[in-house]
DNA sequence: ACGTCGATCTCGAAC
DNA sequence: GTTCGAGGTCGACGT
């Protein structure tokens, strides 16, 4: 058996308790399956009667109960949750996590383990994402005319009372002030009533004509209309686009991480 | 070994291939962990190089893949994507997960394999949640004056034009309209500017007098002053309570499942 | 199919 | 610490 890997096939519930509370102590990712009932009290509370799901604890102490299907766990605790690990009545294993702030807690009982195991994860593996919206912003910012000739930016991330913060403000060639704003996805109505609220906000504090600008790869169909009655520009700007712009940049940073 | 787990430590990768295509093919759950390199395409784009990570692939399709620490898998694949599993080279195990629509393709590739895991999961338990937003309109639904006395119920998700839909339509003891926005955690000014949107599509329509309440356990800090500004009444309402209204019929429907 | 909205959302950043 | 917005959000429901 690798020194990497713990595992038990039909273990028995108690070596399966020990075989837990060793894997937290030691901060392994601890993969369970058996068949299992589960209560949780906190956020809101949940049932689930007796069947057979995988058990993951990661090293973190965030806890996720999967059942055969579906992407997201039936059941789950976040990072940092405090564990009780025992025996009930010699003939159930109960997994009890809990966490404060918000007071919630996950109880896990087990008649049945199939396997379980503990698992050390050497990974120090780098994780980078390309064209998120920040990254789109980046590329506009680093080339304005992406939206428009002739654009001048005039700052990032500016204040805008309380209807939060706009993603890019700029002077058009005609003088006027403009707001865009950047949506990575096709844009929804959503979008267009947020740059809606940043134009409406501009136009209380500077008494002269602002423009409003979404871009987007698209947008959906509904908007189109509902932009035009508000008086907004569209421009389709590509996340492929922005990617070309920015893939120097991102080309510098990779050859970091690999030195 | 139990019928119900076919498990490799340390095995060959062309085990490996067959292991995944075999339980593919039979719906199982799969869970390999392994060193691996991990490539995204589609809605975004990420590179994750080497390390030690698990993956798993459920019975309807959907891909996991988890690091050391954090709740949320470092990459993924929705359910229902199709799958190749082949060997590169000799000597790497390539698991590629594609889908349509929107088009994303998901690439790991593994040169070492820790342990392998194939599991029938026997399932049929019933998972019954409580105290969601749905049960607190349900809950003022059937007791009106949790939110007001002299509530008088119109109808229940009115359509509102372009602004979507509301939780509750009402008339007050004066005869005028009101809209009532139902919020199962403290509500953020996004709320407050949602009700906004539910009454101005309501007042366009109607030429008379419309009211907005906001139903929540509580407001934010920040909430407090934009719903006063925007008119607005807050109404604390605890998901407890509603939870106390809502248990005879919860507790019914229980029995029913323990039938 | 698309659009909207809730979620035990999670996660990170800004204040 | 709280608040806020983004997310490859996911998932459910309605058109």
């Amino acid at each position: 058996m690798s020194s990497k890997v713990v595992s038990f096939v039909s273990p028995q519930l108690t070596d399966c308790r020990d075989l837990i509370n060793d894997a937290l102590v030691k901060q392994k990712v601890l993969i369970v399956a058996g068949n299992c009932t589960v209560n949780y009290e906190g956020r809101a509370a949940s049932k689930l009667t007796w069947g057979e799901r995988v058990l993951m604890i990661k090293a973190d102490g965030s806890v996720l109960l999967h059942r055969r299907s579906g992407y997201e766990p039936v059941n789950w605790q976040p990072p940092r949750c405090q564990f009780h690990i025992s025996i009930e009545d010699g003939k159930l294993l109960s997994v009890l996590a809990t966490r404060q702030k918000p007071k919630e807690s996950l109880k896990l009982l087990f008649d049945n383990i199939t396997v379980a195991i503990a698992l050390t994860l050497a990974d120090e593996g780098e994780f980078a994402m390309h064209v998120t919206e920040e990254q789109m912003k980046r590329a506009i910012l680093l080339e304005p005319s992406l939206v428009e000739p002739r654009l001048k930016l005039i700052s990032e991330e500016t204040k805008m009372g309380d209807s939060g913060f706009t993603d890019v403000y700029a002077e058009d060639s005609s003088g006027r002030l403009v707001v865009i704003e950047i949506k990575r996805n096709p844009a929804s109505r959503e979008a267009a009533l947020q740059l809606n609220r940043y134009v409406e906000a501009l136009r209380k504090r500077v008494n002269r004509p602002v423009r409003g600008i979404l871009a987007a790869p698209e947008l959906k169909s509904g908007t189109v209309a509902l932009l035009a009655r508000l008086g907004y520009d569209f421009k389709a700007v590509s996340p492929e686009k922005c990617f070309q712009i920015l893939k120097p940049r991102i080309d510098a940073r990779l050859s970091e991480f690999l030195q």
